[in-house]
DNA sequence: GAAAAAAAATGAACTAGTTTAAGACTTTTA
DNA sequence: TAAAAGTCTTAAACTAGTTCATTTTTTTTC
């Protein structure tokens, strides 16, 4: 069976844990919603209840908060591969405290919550296989909120311009100051200074 | 059959997301280490490569990394019902940048990295269990640190006493100061402002 | 392709939290 | 139970990052 461009994709992303025969693969992939927004448009705003969790296929989301004083503190850039949402509100039901903006024409699969626990009784390996994501993904929460507290505002700056080159170009400036955890103007400063070496 | 307290405290754990047989948990809990230690040892130490996960039925443990200046950073206190160990080096054999320190004489079950391994193999039931326990993991963590972020050092302290009385009285004031992310002398000055009240 | 909107730069005044240092109090150890 | 070691307090000088206000540059929209 011949697959589109965006379900190989997600199939590659669950074969790094686990192994699917092909009717397993079909029926995952049947499970699916296929979802596309445009540039600016909210998957989702706080006070939604999510009832989807996402994958990535193409564009970029930013994922954030809004604070007591409505400023925003952005937790993360998802682009192409990587998984997206609220797990706190698709698990409990209540609402959510996110924004997910597009900050470019995004396309998206989506697995709704019903279709989430029918994945367990269907094909009982995907179990494993978000045990195996959760734990990387743990990992590499605990990893990144312990190794930012020591560094300043400019080292940190610095380290993600150096892990994640391909998304620096795509962001804003003043984003990146709501994900480094600055002020914009603050953040102007220090690329200024960091460009002048 | 008749269990330890130790044992009833850790399958309690279990049975908050999965239903063990009779035979099963007599299996689980032969899979597990008991493993005792004073206050003041070290469950582990940076450089080492940690070849348990934990569960602690009695006592208080610190866990912190040292920052380049050799400040420490606690990441979290562990008390009786909470798990604790380092995850990336269990899973990927590198040695930890983590010390795990008992604040109190601790008793704890270790799952060995074979036996954790042989667990799934024998009970497939803890895929679950484990997908469940990172999935909540995962979440407290996301809104821990997310919401951490906008408040200040002071707020931070009132949160803290208020989301675990329990703990407050059992650390000094210097570890929370490491934990909340600042100085023991700025420390002191909160507590002496927020007690003046 | 002009007008409007948003993002970026710059600078001056300010504040939350650090640093350093020294003395008082508490806990641990021999 | 005395000495040593660690913890807590206080205070003054300092710094990383904020706030507010204004101008320039870039992007979006019609």
């Amino acid at each position: 069976m011949l697959y589109k461009e965006s379900h190989i994709l997600i199939l590659n992303n669950v074969s790094r844990f686990i192994n699917l025969t092909e009717l397993e693969k079909q029926k995952y992939i049947s499970l699916l919603t296929e979802i596309n927004i445009k540039r600016k448009a909210f998957l989702m705003q706080a006070g939604d209840i999510t009832s989807y969790e996402y994958f990535i296929t193409k564009g970029c989301l930013k994922v954030y908060t809004l604070d007591d004083d409505g400023a925003p503190h952005i937790s993360m850039f998802a682009v192409e591969d990587y998984w997206t949402g609220d797990m706190a509100s698709f698990m409990t039901k209540e609402p959510t405290r996110y924004f997910i903006k597009a900050t470019e024409d995004t396309e998206l699969l989506g697995i709704s919550r019903a279709n989430y626990e029918l994945l367990f009784q269907e094909i009982p390996k995907f179990e494993r296989f978000y045990r195996m994501l959760y734990q990387k993904s743990l990992i590499s929460y605990i990893r990144r909120s312990n190794h930012g507290i020591s560094l300043t505002a400019e080292e940190r700056y610095i380290e993600f311009k150096t892990k994640y080159p391909n998304i620096v170009n795509r962001i804003t400036q003043k984003d990146l100051a709501g994900y480094i955890g600055i002020t914009p103007e603050f953040m102007s400063k220090i690329i200024t200074k960091v460009n002048r070496r």
